[in-house]
DNA sequence: TTGTATGCGTTATCAG
DNA sequence: CTGATAACGCATACAA
């Protein structure tokens, strides 16, 4: 009773040949009910599965798909990971997670989730590759889903709107007074960064005020506290009032940092936080935020890949999602207003 | 240049033996310096790469492990699987991941983990199942590691020392005075929340102190909010003047309440956190509190099941990893005093 | 030292 | 409608 039960098992226990196992099972061709009766309960009795390695050599069908990402351990990536993780599931398929954060790395991960034979790829590497064609994704025959990244209309894609949403939390807090706005986002090289930054500074164009670079920090990690930053801000003959920040190590060093200071939340200094509903929830009073719906990235990257596996055929899809601006109570008019 | 090179594309190229090919990549048998050249040369050609799923129906090694988990959404659980996924990559191998919230899903999970032949699993299921011959992990022959969970001792495992966590943190609070010592946690039906109650009331017993069934908040979930609780207790006429509770919603919530009230942490309340270091700075100030090494439990779990798979043989073994109590700025003599 | 042949567990294509 | 049998791509025992 060691080892598992295989086709040939089935036929004999049920008197018939491993093709009528098959076929039964498979529900290709035709098989007489009596046949079909007794394969059945022969393979109950042996409590007989399918082996999903021979299945796959024979078919080519992995029925997995790869998650490339930066770093689980980003809350923001997890929380997209687990939603991922649920549908591909849900549609009968494994998750096989791989972890980069150099391009040699992403080289090595494709080139493996190649030879497993997966049959698509979700993909939101840590380096956006400036010529598209250079990009590990561009050179393999995988389906290939980009994840809030910008490598080109070749992909299909999700992508949040963080210009859209910038503009949105800047008009929020332009509405309420406030004229000196500091931006703390992670991911200068990334799109993600690179697009928040852009809708900061329409937003200051649209309502005639000028870029102050001394305002923005933006380092590479999530994981760089801007303590020093915020310190240094605060210093100014003319400091900032409020402040738009990525919700993890950004906001909560910032935080610290005015309350330090002595200065209180937000009857002297506003701040819009940007992730999950979870991590902002950690923050005291409840953050007014530009809320990630992870739900839905996930949900679209996930159809996208399925579409794509189903009939590849057919133009790269670019779907973008729009953020949700979540009043809390972490905002109030400009100081001296 | 569409499909894939095989074996017998490359003998084919090299003028050789699919056999001599095997043999030169695997060094296995000998092969002459010459033919060893040639197909050497024609893998290269070709580029050429032995099929993963092949080389797996053949060899009977998938090199893959699953991690059966509740929720990666779960920040402390994402920041185990993310180094367990580093790790694993490290020693040749790929993850599967499989997210799971019910026993039945649970034995859905093993079966298809079973059915993909993967070498080993990782488990930390979201129900111990109380008679351990009854839990899914007990009915496979796939080699288990159990992380957090108690499920007996047939099974390698390793788990954090919850009560001598708990201990210390009681132990550093009484020391500076504290009477009444709230606990927020989650899980009372998983080890972790047990040992920690367990660890309190010892603490509590050890100082001649009456257990109080009413300062303790224990729900199921880590995302459930302890607002309410926390409103009440603080009603009390005697309320806690100190509490310990999970980095996550648990304290945030708990912390809300607090400054609601008017109290000022360290001066009015004191408190100590739980978590991963990446949590626990989101709080200001930055808290006291009992650090999980999720870096070291990780390393730990897949060293086990690297040793399991090597070499079944050999009793479980069980490892118990200790708490860093990390002194921070949330803690002080208890008011009054 | 190298080539040949068999089988891993399936599915699919044939005859019958 | 059903039963042999080939093939998926590889590794390996055995023969040469």
């Amino acid at each position: 009773m060691s080892d598992r039960a295989s086709v040939r098992d089935v036929a004999a226990a049920a008197g018939v040949s491993v093709g009528s196992v098959s076929r039964v099972l498979n529900a290709s061709g035709y098989a007489s009910p009596a046949l079909r009766q007794r394969v059945l309960q022969a393979v109950e009795q042996l409590g007989y599965e399918p082996d999903f390695t021979a299945r796959h050599l024979r078919t080519g069908r992995s029925r997995t798909i790869g998650y490339l990402l930066p770093n689980i351990a980003n809350p923001a990536l997890a929380a997209h990971l687990s939603e991922v993780e649920r549908l591909t599931q849900a549609a009968g398929y494994s998750l096989l997670v791989g972890s980069s954060e150099r391009p040699a790395r992403d080289r090595e991960l494709v080139a493996f989730f190649e030879n497993r034979r997966l049959e698509g790829l979700i993909a939101s590497p840590s380096f956006e590759y400036p010529d598209p064609a250079e990009s590990p994704f561009s050179k393999t025959a995988l389906p290939v889903v980009v994840v809030e990244r910008d490598l080109g209309d070749a992909f299909d894609s999700v992508l949040m709107d963080h210009a859209g949403g910038l503009r949105q939390a800047m008009h929020y807090l332009l509405t309420l007074g406030h004229r000196r706005i500091a931006l703390f986002v992670s991911g200068a090289n990334l799109a993600p960064g690179r697009e928040k930054l852009r809708g900061y500074r329409e937003a200051l164009a649209a309502a005639g005020l000028p870029f102050d670079p001394g305002l923005v920090f933006m380092p590479e990690s999530w994981l760089e506290s801007s303590r020093d930053c915020m310190a240094r801000l605060l210093e100014r003959p003319a400091p900032p009032t409020a402040l738009i920040a990525l919700g993890t190590q950004m906001l909560s060093g910032a935080l610290h940092v005015v309350r330090g200071k002595g200065l209180e939340v937000p009857r002297d200094f506003s701040i819009v936080g940007i992730g999950t509903t979870e991590t902002l929830e950690l923050m005291y009073p409840p953050a007014t935020a530009l809320r990630y719906d992870y739900h839905r990235s996930a949900q679209v990257a996930v159809q996208l890949i399925m579409d794509r596996i189903a009939r590849a055929a057919g133009p790269p899809r670019r779907v973008i999602l729009d953020w949700d601006l979540v009043i809390g109570g972490s905002c109030g008019p400009a100081p001296g207003r």
